[in-house]
DNA sequence: CCGAATCCTACTGGATACTG
DNA sequence: CAGTATCCAGTAGGATTCGG
């Protein structure tokens, strides 16, 4: 295989990175692969998040299109999420990503610990 | 194909792909995939980076052992970079998801535009 | 139940100046 | 050339409070 052409970066690309593989949006995105989850599953689901912090991983996602919002006007109301055909599409990237993520992590966390102790012995 | 499996997203993968998959990492990695570079040449084939941003940038890629720093005692001193067989089998997974950004970007805009005048029509 | 609004803090990243 | 050091503004994100 060859590898050594160019990769295509820009700005927009890299925005658009950001705005999926964030902090949250793994994680998001991991839940309603699975299924559709109210607002407050998902806090449940994802314990380490704040109500803040969701909500804007939330609309970014749904202003890219990989998720949707829909509004149930009960009382109180109930608001559903689930995830968009777009939004499947990004599952094979990530998967890519992780799963050279665990394959690698034991080189990984070799190098840190090299790179820490040549650090430490430097001083 | 069956995407219904559960993906593995845990603190310590999320750490991972945060380190190599920031701002400016897809930049450094493009360039050193090519050619090992001087400090000074990733900074001009970057126009947009500050020199703060990329020793950073840099010395996290090489703590995690994707990079590797080399230094000439010359004088004045050269500093060369280059990748390693680690940061190689970091490109594919990259591809992958550029791949994926370049295929759906037009989807994406018009998501984005819908969205957006769905809320100013809201206002 | 699902958020929006506010406040506040901590970290990021830019500009600038200096060093071996 | 290849950084380190310092200062400083902007922002992300947590805690808390309030509203439909």
């Amino acid at each position: 295989m060859d590898t050594e052409g160019r990769l295509h970066i820009d700005a927009p690309h890299r925005e658009l990175l950001d705005q999926v593989l964030d902090k949250w949006s793994l994680g998001v995105l991991n839940e309603l692969c699975e299924r559709p989850c109210r607002f407050n599953e998902l806090r449940r689901a994802i314990p380490a998040v704040t109500q803040k912090s969701l909500t804007a991983t939330l609309r970014r996602l749904e202003r890219n299109g990989v998720i949707e919002r829909e509004v149930v006007s009960t009382r109180p109301v109930a608001v559903s999420y689930r995830i968009t055909p777009l939004g499947k599409t990004l599952r094979q990237p990530v998967d890519v990503l992780l799963a050279w993520a665990s394959k690698h992590m034991p080189a990984i966390e070799r190098a840190r610990g090299a790179f820490d102790t040549r650090m430490e012995t430097s001083l």
